[in-house]
RNA sequence: GCGCCCAUAGCUCAGCUGGAUAGAGCGACGGUUUGCGGAACCGUAGGUCGGAGGUUCGAGUCCUCUUGGGCGUACCA
């Protein structure tokens, strides 16, 4: 649809300097919105603002220009106006409306799609959680919006894959196989004195470990710990990851591909990837470790890379790791980090150069931390002490739909209040009921009409010249919008933008219902109502789908 | 000290990459249904966009300074 609006503007621009009222323009990118007060019209151009400066002329006189090479009652257009500063206004015809409608419901679930795919390999890399722990709720967020980018960009055709790093390399993974074979000890009733503070406090390991004690019995008792540990580590982290597989599952994300960070060990990269910087000169030896010369690349100064202990540090692996990704074809890459990691960004930025790429092909979306409320109460969480609210305990207490709403309704860098008791009331002060009530409703109107018999579906063609109240035109134009929330969201990588587009355009029905009945004994203006609610509903389903969030039929 | 993020109605937040008179939900107050689900709708009150300059036709949005909060500033991951 704005395609066709940008149209009408190039050709009046094209007019205009045809005539010769004006200096062929350079190429100029024709900005279309939608004017705040629905009277001044449907839309809006700043065009004459834009050119004024260059055509030497009074932005107001310009518009007035141009507004005469836009021909009134072709294409859609009702009319033409100038107004404010210089905006040139566009009213279109209900006819245009009507005919747009159609197409909503002729797409269906493609409603919203990109009429074209973009040319970029998308990589998109989000939770990477250790697996020395079940996430989290500030992991669910992270889980919630990188998902829902994921679903969005390849609405707003991006060709993207989604990926799940996991570092099982380090010395995290040592403490956990530890903890491990700690808890194990004390199991079998061989503690080896205190449990150390800095180990893995939850409870988990103990579960962990009575799962190999099951299996194996006392085995390992008599064998010691540089033996055993190798054990203890993979079978701890597969236990993990296998908890964090189904945590996400449950909560509707699934990657494209788990990544593992000892593969980029086990086949080179990680020295390919050293080797191929320092021979171009970006890594040196000081103090007996291994640098990243990243200062050169607007860094603050310059990393460790491998340690004085000839241990190679987690960055490193994630300069191959990011190299691969590249090598795998991907244009750009993108990134969900903690909020507590963003003094990373630059360096990844630093990274990118240096292996030769613009530093633009690296993108980091920042993900703020979670307060878990109840009732208003802070809930306090300490991972060392192992004291923390799993998502899937959030998942068990307020179920996938509200929780995964809550994670994206906010925009992902600013902080985020959780309140589970708001979160689990079915009130007005709960937007994801609002927005799936709408969805049922539309459904039973459906139930309704059939019942009274209407050939719903239709048959055949719709007339849809019925149509004629102001709040079924706010509607349908809400509903075309869609398409380009879609598209401008995905250009911000903002998933906060669908939940609120949503809201509104569910809150323009509930008030149409409220004031008009679908189902009549007007039978014409009932089909073509509920024509118009169809295209409403899928609406409502394509962006609840976007969210990963269902649209049901009976709440 | 330096760097990043945030600051908008009593509360929680939008504000579409600089546009027209700054919006929504909750809370408060007052209303709405002999018909499709009241998990809904309508109305009222509520603002110097933290503060001060600057850029220009035009600033909540961009720049500088400043105040208050969060985070970072590892040979941890």
């Amino acid at each position: 649809m704005k395609e066709q609006i940008e149209e009408i503007f190039r050709q009046a621009l094209a007019g205009a300097a045809g005539a010769g009222e004006l200096a062929a323009p350079a190429d100029i990118d024709i900005v279309v919105e939608k004017p705040k007060d629905e009277k001044l019209g449907d839309f809006s151009s700043n065009l004459a603002l834009v050119l004024s400066r260059a055509a030497q002329k009074n932005p107001r006189d310009l518009a007035g220009m141009l507004a005469e090479h836009i021909p009134v009652g072709e294409g859609g257009v009702e009319s033409v106006s100038v107004a404010g500063p210089g905006f040139i206004n566009l009213k279109m015809s209900r006819g245009f409306y009507r005919e747009r409608l159609k197409q909503v419901v002729a797409e269906g679930e493609r409603h919203g799609y990109a009429p074209a795919p973009k040319n970029q390999k998308v990589l998109l890399e989000f939770v990477s959680a250790n697996p020395t722990g079940p996430l989290h709720v500030g992991h669910g967020r992270g889980a919630a919006v990188g998902d829902c980018l994921g679903r969005l960009l390849k609405v707003a055709g991006y060709d993207v894959r989604t990926e799940y790093y996991i570092n099982d390399v380090g010395n995290q993974m040592n403490i956990l196989g530890r903890s491990t074979w700690l808890r194990y000890r004390e199991l079998l009733g061989r503690p080896s004195g205190e449990f150390p503070e800095d180990h893995y406090q939850g409870d988990y390991i103990m579960d962990i470990a009575r799962e190999i004690e099951k299996g194996h019995g006392g085995d390992f008792l008599d064998r010691s710990e540089e033996e055993v540990l190798p054990f203890f580590r993979k079978t701890a982290a597969n236990w993990v990851l296998g908890g964090i597989k189904k945590d996400l599952g449950d909560f509707r994300v699934h990657f494209d591909n788990w990544f593992s960070e000892q593969t980029l060990y086990d086949d080179g990269s990680v020295d390919r990837a050293l080797n191929w910087l320092r021979e171009r000169g970006f890594v040196y030896d000081k103090d007996g470790a291994v640098w990243l010369k990243s200062s050169a690349f607007q860094d603050d100064k310059d990393r460790v890379v491998v340690k004085q202990s000839g241990e190679q540090t987690y960055f490193c692996s994630d300069i191959a790791y990011h190299q691969n990704k590249i090598e795998r074809g991907f244009t750009r890459l993108i990134d969900l980090f903690g909020a507590d990691h963003h003094g990373y960004v630059p360096r990844m930025k630093a990274v990118m150069e240096a292996l030769g790429y613009d530093r633009s092909v690296f993108h980091a979306i920042l993900v703020q931390f979670v307060t878990l409320k109840r009732g208003g109460e802070k809930v306090q969480m300490s991972t060392r002490s192992g004291q923390f609210i799993t998502l899937s305990e959030v998942v068990a207490e307020v179920g996938v739909d509200v929780a995964r709403y809550f994670f994206l309704m906010r925009g992902s860098d600013t902080h985020l209040d959780f309140d589970l008791e708001l979160a689990k009331a079915e009130t007005p002060e709960n937007p994801v009921y609002y927005i799936q009530y709408a969805h049922a409703r539309i459904c039973n109107i459906f139930i309704t009409a059939r019942q009274q018999s209407v050939a719903w579906p239709p048959a055949g063609e719709v007339d849809l010249s019925p149509l004629a109240e102001d709040e079924e035109f706010t509607l349908i134009k809400k509903i075309l919008a869609f398409p380009e929330v879609v598209e401008k969201s995905a250009q911000a990588l903002e998933v906060h933008r669908v939940p609120h587009y949503l809201h509104e355009l569910v809150a323009v029905f509930h008030g149409y219902y409220k004031r008009y009945r679908v189902v009549t004994e007007d039978g014409p203006r009932t089909l073509a109502r509920l024509f118009l609610l169809e295209a409403l509903r899928i609406t409502i389903q394509n962006g609840l789908a976007i969210m990963g969030i269902s649209a049901p039929e009976k709440m």
